[in-house]
DNA sequence: CTGTCGCGAGAGAACGATTTCTCGCGGGGG
DNA sequence: CCCCCGCGAGAAATCGTTCTCTCGCGACAG
């Protein structure tokens, strides 16, 4: 309806010219008190504020940052989101949030969108390690770009969290409940984190006595694909002492599946998450799972990539410490070899009980 | 590092004018064919891409849809972003995405500050059915705004369900399985959506015979008021039959609490939540919810507020219908009267064993 | 043969800010 | 007394597009 307010009107108003209209705003050292208030007397009388497109255009800055994440529904992110969002906030910016949806195409051109848009910065979730290189390469070629939870490439800014050692927290407790064997249930190997969890499962795993390989299950971060590995689980034979699970997301479909074909977690198996997103504590028997500490994660990337000068490519990394959470899917109570023996035959008649389909 | 190629550039290298290249590229009718190759090539050649800040200083469009959520981490609005930055991608578009952290002063600065940005459209979701109608207006009077899922005004475009409709049905089901007396546990009633459910919870409730008035409880979305709300119903007396929960969030806290009493849901009382988000379907017992077609309210929000010409201020209505999903957390075998009876004196007995902090 | 009309493309004016450059005025020093 | 320097504020260029306006050329008609 009504035309914004321009800085030649609010200059006209006042008298003076619009140069001295943007000094005044901006708090120039030398203008004369009395223009000053003349000026600022104008500015609110009109309600002037300045138009952050013309702005961007002069100064090339567009006080916008750009984040690329691969879904948005796993509750992963939106805890990211939000410490991303109040921060940039703190500093007066506001946040272009694009969903690539796990797809390396789609996240390509969301970036270069986002470079056409002219934002200040780039926060980037790779969706593949490797196939998303060339992407950040592109990118990080115009602006800062900093790499959030996954990563793709060493020699550009990375905050996260070491997760083989996280994945090693959770095996070790494993262990330590008197678990011997495992299945591990992960997503897409194409995301760095997931690439790193699995191989810190496989280097804990595979020193213990009675590890026997066991086949790797691979989907995506959905409750759909953690219902569907239970089944195939199932399917091969004896179950683990434990099921490992890459996500709280998948897990607590794990989870599901176990429950409805009565099979008993913790006592049959045991079964862990990963994140510590709200569905670990909602869920029944609740979630064993690591927590990263996600605001600070989303809090220091901003800081990051504001404060990076746009040539200064370092490639540095901050890895945040992670804390097991350790719930009841994992609180079993220790057993002597003759009761877990006993507890496997137990087990293998529920397997029975499945219909093959 | 390198800088952006301009349309001059452009030009230069192609042997036109820039008002050429621009013709060009906009797929303007009259050009000729040989000038349009060349173009096309020095395109190609030197990786052109419009700045798109200049081009919304002249065109007066961004390209840029802005969103203000109440709080990203409830997990109802991933989904309804998700959908958003979808359908805004379709249509060429980003999405400015901001968390009002259930703030109406936070909001209201967010909605200038988008304003100064020059979105093309704003889609709002009001923290306060009364306190951010002045931050309504202020925006309508600029671009296109479109409520979504909550309102403040009714002459200003609105996407949502029908809010009352979905709570009868819930309470309407409880009825079905027995239950006379009720307990609702909502979040803060400036929520416009919150406002409607607990009216409609009242409508519903008050013509039920053995109703008598029983406690509101208020606070926020969050599983720590839904564990409060359960501690605060067990210290008021008799528990209900049912509790209603004005959000899954809330429920699963109320579940969490009860569980953790050893009170049987649904045995001892039967809980319902609202949004059937996937805590629900995780929760023990899954919850029974509402679904609210999510990605359908997204998706025509964006198409709305697309499609609105700036002038034209009509304040249409569009109500989804909703869906009431059952889940185990209502599944009571009908009990006859002095069943019932017993049942109230084991929930007594539980009572007495919680401890008053 | 000449005047007019139409079409295609370049020149240039916006869009709304910031920022450099320039100019005028006042004061101080030679 | 005059010149120069410094400071404060306005004029104007600039950012990179789009789009109107104008101009030139060719063709067709009178």
């Amino acid at each position: 309806m009504s035309e914004p307010v321009t800085i030649r009107q609010v200059a006209a108003a006042a008298g003076v010219s619009p140069a001295t209209v943007s000094r005044v705003l901006a708090g120039s050292p030398r203008v004369d008190a009395g223009l000053a208030a003349r000026t600022l007397a104008a500015v609110d009388e009109l309600g002037y504020r300045a138009n952050r497109v013309a702005q961007a255009l002069r100064t090339r800055s567009t006080g916008t940052v750009g984040m690329v994440v691969p879904n948005i529904a796993n509750p992963f992110f939106p805890i990211v989101i939000q410490a991303v969002e109040k921060e940039l906030r703190q500093h007066g910016a506001r946040l272009l949030l694009c969903d690539s949806g796990d797809d390396v195409a789609e996240e390509a051109e969301l970036i270069s969108s986002l470079l056409d848009h002219r934002i200040d910065g780039i926060l980037l979730s790779p969706c593949d390690r490797r196939a998303s290189q060339d992407a950040l390469r592109r990118a990080a070629a115009q602006v800062p770009v900093v790499q959030v939870d996954r990563f793709a490439l060493k020699d550009f800014d990375y905050v996260g969290v070491h997760q083989e050692d996280a994945m090693g927290l959770v095996v070790a407790h494993l262990i330590e409940q008197g678990c011997r064997t495992f299945t591990y249930v992960t997503s897409n190997l194409a995301a760095s984190t997931a690439a790193e969890r699995h191989r810190a499962y496989v280097r804990a795993v595979r020193d213990i006595d009675s590890y026997s390989e066991r086949r790797v299950h691979e989907g995506d971060h959905s409750l759909a694909w953690g219902q569907e590995a239970a089944r195939q689980i199932l399917e091969e034979g004896d179950l683990p002492d434990a099921i490992v699970c890459a996500s709280d997301l998948v897990a607590v479909g794990v989870l599901d599946r176990l429950r409805g074909l009565g099979i008993d977690v913790p006592n049959d198996v045991l079964v862990t998450g990963f994140d510590a997103t709200v569905l670990a504590r909602v869920a029944w028997p609740s979630l064993t799972s690591v927590r990263q500490p996600l605001e600070e994660i989303g809090k220091l990337a901003v800081q990051v990539v504001l404060e990076t000068e746009r040539s200064s490519r370092v490639g540095r990394t901050w890895l945040l410490p992670a804390e097991l959470i350790i719930g009841d899917s994992t609180k079993k109570i220790h057993e002597l070899p003759s009761q877990a023996r006993s507890k496997k035959t137990g087990k293998k008649s529920i397997r029975q009980a499945v219909p093959k389909s």
